[in-house]
DNA sequence: ACTATGTAGTCGGTCTTGTGC
DNA sequence: GCACAAGACCGACTACATAGT
């Protein structure tokens, strides 16, 4: 047996069925079977990309390539050569150009990264062992809009919101600090930030949001623009001030729990910026600390009116954890619009042969109309019925959901922030803003 | 029997980087 | 130099199985 029919194999019992403890089941039968695991660590390892989706596989290449002998070989090569040239497609036309479709369909799927097989990340480590995928979790929050009666009776703490980029700071054993993303990519060369944390406690773990600093107090959006913008790009990163919000043991972060309470932790921590007096370490300070809920959308208002993003309340007796958690809800403002549907476009995965999105019309503050595309918030028997009968959404006024108005660098009028399917408004044919 | 939780898998805009023309 | 594709960052959302009560 090669790798491919094992993997073949190994899919096709996967996919028979829906039940997670069935996929767990299958999982250990390949326990053994290193190839197959070799394969699963290429899919779902997130530091392993292949620089090929879509659009680069569907591309005719004209190449003479080094042959890839079996799969292992062809994910080893993968892992190196990695940025999507034409001779990369080459070598992986060339591979499929000998198996059958639906072996091709497969490594297209390894290759592309995008092979479901309703099982990820958890589900392996589980099974296989915590270290197989690598993964970091931090602490996320819920809505506090679906869980507003979860804060009753109990007392927590509230703080700003901040929409920049999540940071998460490790020392390791030599005490050299490591900045990770939420995804746990690094961010290297942190000339300023790697020198002042020097003055923190490196058997601790600081959790906090990246913003650039800027002299005038600036628009919240463009603020997340020019601050992602540094982060994200190579090269030495300065100007960024790295607003501390929590902290944990590094012990703490392994288990997944920090037990100390959430407004220890943040007190503490307090009081540790203040003492080492860093310019670009800046605490996150408490706006309240109680049980009155009323304080809850005062404050949040508040902060929207200034052009804040929100505000986060965390029970104040609760652990950090490291997952999503209802011990931290985030509260922010989102706005609507009744919008015209001009288009439709096809999903992919699961929404093949579904609905994907549509592109809509909406009113910008500037007077003029500008589009932009929707494609969450819609149910499944939705897309099926849309696709089918794409005339019953298409010029017809559907109300969305959206955080906020946005522009990008090249001015080329607005688009919409995080916007949303809500539902159908056939009682009116006018585009509104509210 | 019902609800809550966890996991997986879709979808959006904006930015940088690498590639190929 | 430019356009395009992929991969980052921020997320939004639904579907489903199973754990918990």
């Amino acid at each position: 047996m090669n790798a491919i029919n094992d993997f073949e194999e190994f899919y096709q019992k996967m996919t028979a069925t829906s039940s997670r403890l069935e996929k767990e089941a299958i999982l250990k039968q390949y326990q053994k079977n290193s190839a197959v695991k070799g394969v699963l660590h290429f899919l779902f390892n997130p530091f392993i990309v292949t620089g090929i989706s879509k659009k680069k596989l569907a591309k005719t290449v004209n190449a003479t390539v080094q042959e890839c002998v079996d799969l292992p070989a062809l994910l080893a090569y993968f892992t190196v050569h990695n940025t999507g040239r034409d001779e990369d497609i080459a070598v992986l036309q060339q591979f499929t150009s000998g198996l059958s479709d639906k072996q091709t369909e497969l490594v297209e799927g390894i290759i592309k990264k995008d092979l479901t097989l309703g099982a990820s990340e958890k589900t392996l480590n589980k099974v296989f062992g915590k270290d197989f995928i690598p993964s970091f979790n931090v602490m996320l929050a819920e809505k506090y809009a679906e869980n507003t009666e979860f804060v009753v009776g109990k007392r927590f703490v509230i703080t700003e919101k901040f929409d920049g980029v999540r940071c998460m700071l490790i020392f390791n054993e030599a005490g050299e600090p490591t900045f990770f993303s939420r995804a746990g990519k690094s961010f290297d060369d942190m000339v300023e930030l790697a020198d002042e944390v020097r003055h923190l406690d490196p058997n601790m773990v600081y959790d906090g949001e990246l913003l650039l600093g800027v002299e005038q107090p600036i628009d919240s959006a463009d603020l997340y623009r020019m601050t992602v913008k540094v982060t994200n790009s190579d090269g030495v990163k300065k100007g960024l001030i790295y607003n501390i919000f929590d902290c944990l043991t590094k012990l703490d972060l392994i288990t997944g729990e920090s037990s100390t309470p959430c407004e220890t932790r943040k007190t503490e921590l307090g009081k540790e910026l203040r003492k080492i007096k860093q310019p670009h370490l800046k605490e996150v300070p408490i706006l309240y600390a109680g049980e009155d809920v009323t304080q809850i959308d005062k404050i949040c208002d508040e902060y929207t009116n200034m052009g804040r993003e929100g505000v986060m309340v965390n029970i104040a007796d609760a652990p950090y954890e490291c997952k999503r958690s209802k011990n931290l809800l985030k509260v922010k403002r989102f706005n609507t619009a009744d919008v015209r549907v001009l288009d439709w476009e096809e999903g992919s995965g699961a929404n093949q042969g579904k609905l994907g999105a549509v592109i809509v019309e909406f009113m910008a503050p500037d007077g003029k109309k500008y589009t932009c595309k929707v494609g969450s918030g819609f149910e499944k028997e939705e897309r099926e019925e849309y696709f089918a009968h794409p005339e019953k959404i298409v010029g017809h006024i559907i109300e969305i959901g959206y955080f906020e108005l946005s522009q990008n660098q090249n001015d080329d009028g607005y688009s919409l922030r995080f916007p949303t399917f809500k539902g159908m408004r056939d009682d009116k044919n006018e585009i509104s803003m509210y």
